[in-house]
RNA sequence: GGCGGCGUAGCCAAGUGGUAAGGCGGAGGUCUGCAAAACCUCUAUUCAGCGGUUCGAAUCCGCUCGCCGCCUCCA
């Protein structure tokens, strides 16, 4: 049974979905200004694997995440320009091709790291009119206000207000950068649309006259429009855990009077080098910066290696370290396949396959365990690494197994070594076939020689008991 | 100032009441002409520090120190 812990409760449950098998899952996507950086990769590959195991498990997943394009309302009544906007008139584009600019990078980036894309993806700007439908509920059940354009959430309507990011609006500290804008009742009111003057570059008619919608709405909105107004699972960063989601909560039920969400999943952050990833200490990394140092595998492997709830520290020794790891996974992974070779794979795995297969389970269902996962595939390299030729149907049994578990639930892949061209073999082969004859006359001089050649020209050798084999680093 | 979380070996990192997963690194060994790879063995009497609860704590409680997040857009 899966236990899967939530913020709500503040403790693991046992996972029910609403309407089984189905599950509706809703993700906070990224706001698209900027390129996609480290803490990205750490949610969005969390919550593939998320997806991905509950798929395994025998669910059928409907997963939608959001694209914010519009929307971030800067600091209550202040300068009014928002980040889409802010790289708009830095970039000299206009923020639309801002928005469908940074999306594609996600995507690219989202992609190389291997995440599944969500089966809805859902922008902003695309749901204006829903937005607005639901403010003029709000509004009708007096539970939001209108006021010279603008209007805001009534906190004070929503009592249970607080509850999942444990805190009292009391406790809330009032104005701290800015003063709150005008005319809202309560500082903890919070936007559902914000009147745009003339200049504002992205603005849409509005029973309320021309404006913007508030950030929180967007997910609301969407989320109930593609899964319906109770949610199995809501996932995003710690970060957005309030006042995001908070809002979103006291939005969506205020309007539904149903519970909203029934399990919220929050990952936790990155630092790098043990510090906070932010552009002004210059510690900023973006995917694209990092894919060129390390595999993009390397880096989800790594991210597996942690718990998505717990913090991670990224720093390159870290990843060296990943890297050689997953190497050897890597490795034994095409050994299995050399030993396997044509052979189907029978219907019983067996042991020792058939134990770690259930080992492998019991972490991914201890709330997404993946670190003790990635433990059990380490179990199954040493176990294919010792395996002889004359087990290829075991090997083909292992080879099926470790497709399920580390390529479909995890999301890694095993490139397989670089190939080589005819004539590249041809040649090489000949050398290799050269420097045994040296080695039969004990020449180990030259025999090494040819090997150092070759290795500096990127080609490994390794001499085993079946002979000499060679690849490509 | 308020709220929440974290602190585990040289490094990264699981583990949340029953006697410390895993990876990297290091040491030794098997194999090898030597390598490489692979495999085997070892590598924290101890979980930031100090007290307390308990038969028993890394795990619960209190205090101290350090770090992180949120309270303002942020995955």
């Amino acid at each position: 049974m899966l236990q899967v812990y939530n913020t709500l409760s503040r403790s693991k449950e046992s996972f029910a979905p609403i309407h089984p098998p189905h599950v509706g899952l809703y993700v906070c996507g990224p706001t698209v200004y900027d390129d996609p950086h480290l803490g990205h990769a750490k949610s969005y590959v969390s919550f593939d694997v998320i997806v991905r195991f509950l798929r395994h498990s025998g669910f059928k997943v409907r997963y939608v995440q959001n694209i914010t394009d519009v929307g971030h309302l800067l600091g209550e009544g202040d300068e009014g320009e928002d980040r889409v906007l802010k790289k708009a008139r830095l970039e000299k584009l206009e923020p639309v091709e801002i928005a469908q600019k940074y999306e594609r990078h996600f995507f690219r980036d989202m992609d190389l790291l291997n995440n599944l894309r969500p089966d809805i993806s859902c922008r902003a700007t695309g749901h204006i009119p829903e937005m607005i439908e639901m403010i003029e509920k709000l509004l009708k059940q007096g539970k939001a206000y209108e006021t010279n354009g603008d209007v805001y959430f009534d906190v004070s309507r929503f009592p249970a207000y607080g509850r999942l990011s444990g805190r009292k609006i009391d406790d809330l500290r009032e104005g701290v950068r800015k003063e709150s804008a005008e005319g809202k009742r309560h500082f903890a009111d919070f936007a559902l649309w914000k009147k745009a003057d003339a200049q504002h570059l992205m603005q849409w008619p509005s029973p309320w006259g021309r404006g913007f919608p508030g950030w929180h709405l967007e997910c609301s909105v969407m989320s109930t429009k593609y899964i319906g107004e109770s949610l199995d699972i809501h996932g995003g960063g710690l970060d957005n855990q309030f006042p995001h989601h908070e809002c979103e909560i006291a939005q969506s039920e205020a309007a539904t009077g149903k519970p909203f969400v029934k399990y919220w999943l929050h990952n936790n952050m990155v630092t790098v080098d043990g510090q906070k990833m932010s552009k002004s200490l210059g510690n900023f990394v973006t995917l694209e910066e990092l894919f060129k140092k390390f595999d993009p595998m390397t880096v989800r492997f790594f991210i597996l290696q942690g718990h998505y709830r717990s913090p991670q520290d990224f720093s390159e020794p870290a990843l060296d370290a990943a890297a050689k790891g997953l190497a050897r996974l890597s490795d034994a992974y095409h050994s299995l396949a050399g030993i396997a070779g044509d052979q189907e794979a029978g219907e019983e795995t067996g042991e020792p396959w058939a134990g770690f297969q259930k080992k492998f389970q019991a972490f991914m269902e201890d709330d997404f365990s993946t670190a003790g996962a990635v433990a059990i595939l380490f179990d199954m390299a040493r176990a294919a690494q010792s395996l002889t030729r004359e087990q290829a149907g075991q090997a083909a049994s292992a080879l099926r197994l470790f497709d399920m578990l580390a390529g479909d639930v995890l999301g890694l892949r095993f490139t397989p070594p670089q190939s080589s061209g005819e004539s590249e073999k041809q040649v090489v082969d000949y050398l290799v076939e050269l420097r045994n004859r040296f080695r039969a006359e004990k020449n180990w001089k030259l025999a090494d020689e040819v090997r150092q050649r070759l290795e500096s020209a990127g080609i490994v050798l390794e001499d085993g008991k079946d002979g000499t084999k060679w690849s490509r680093k």
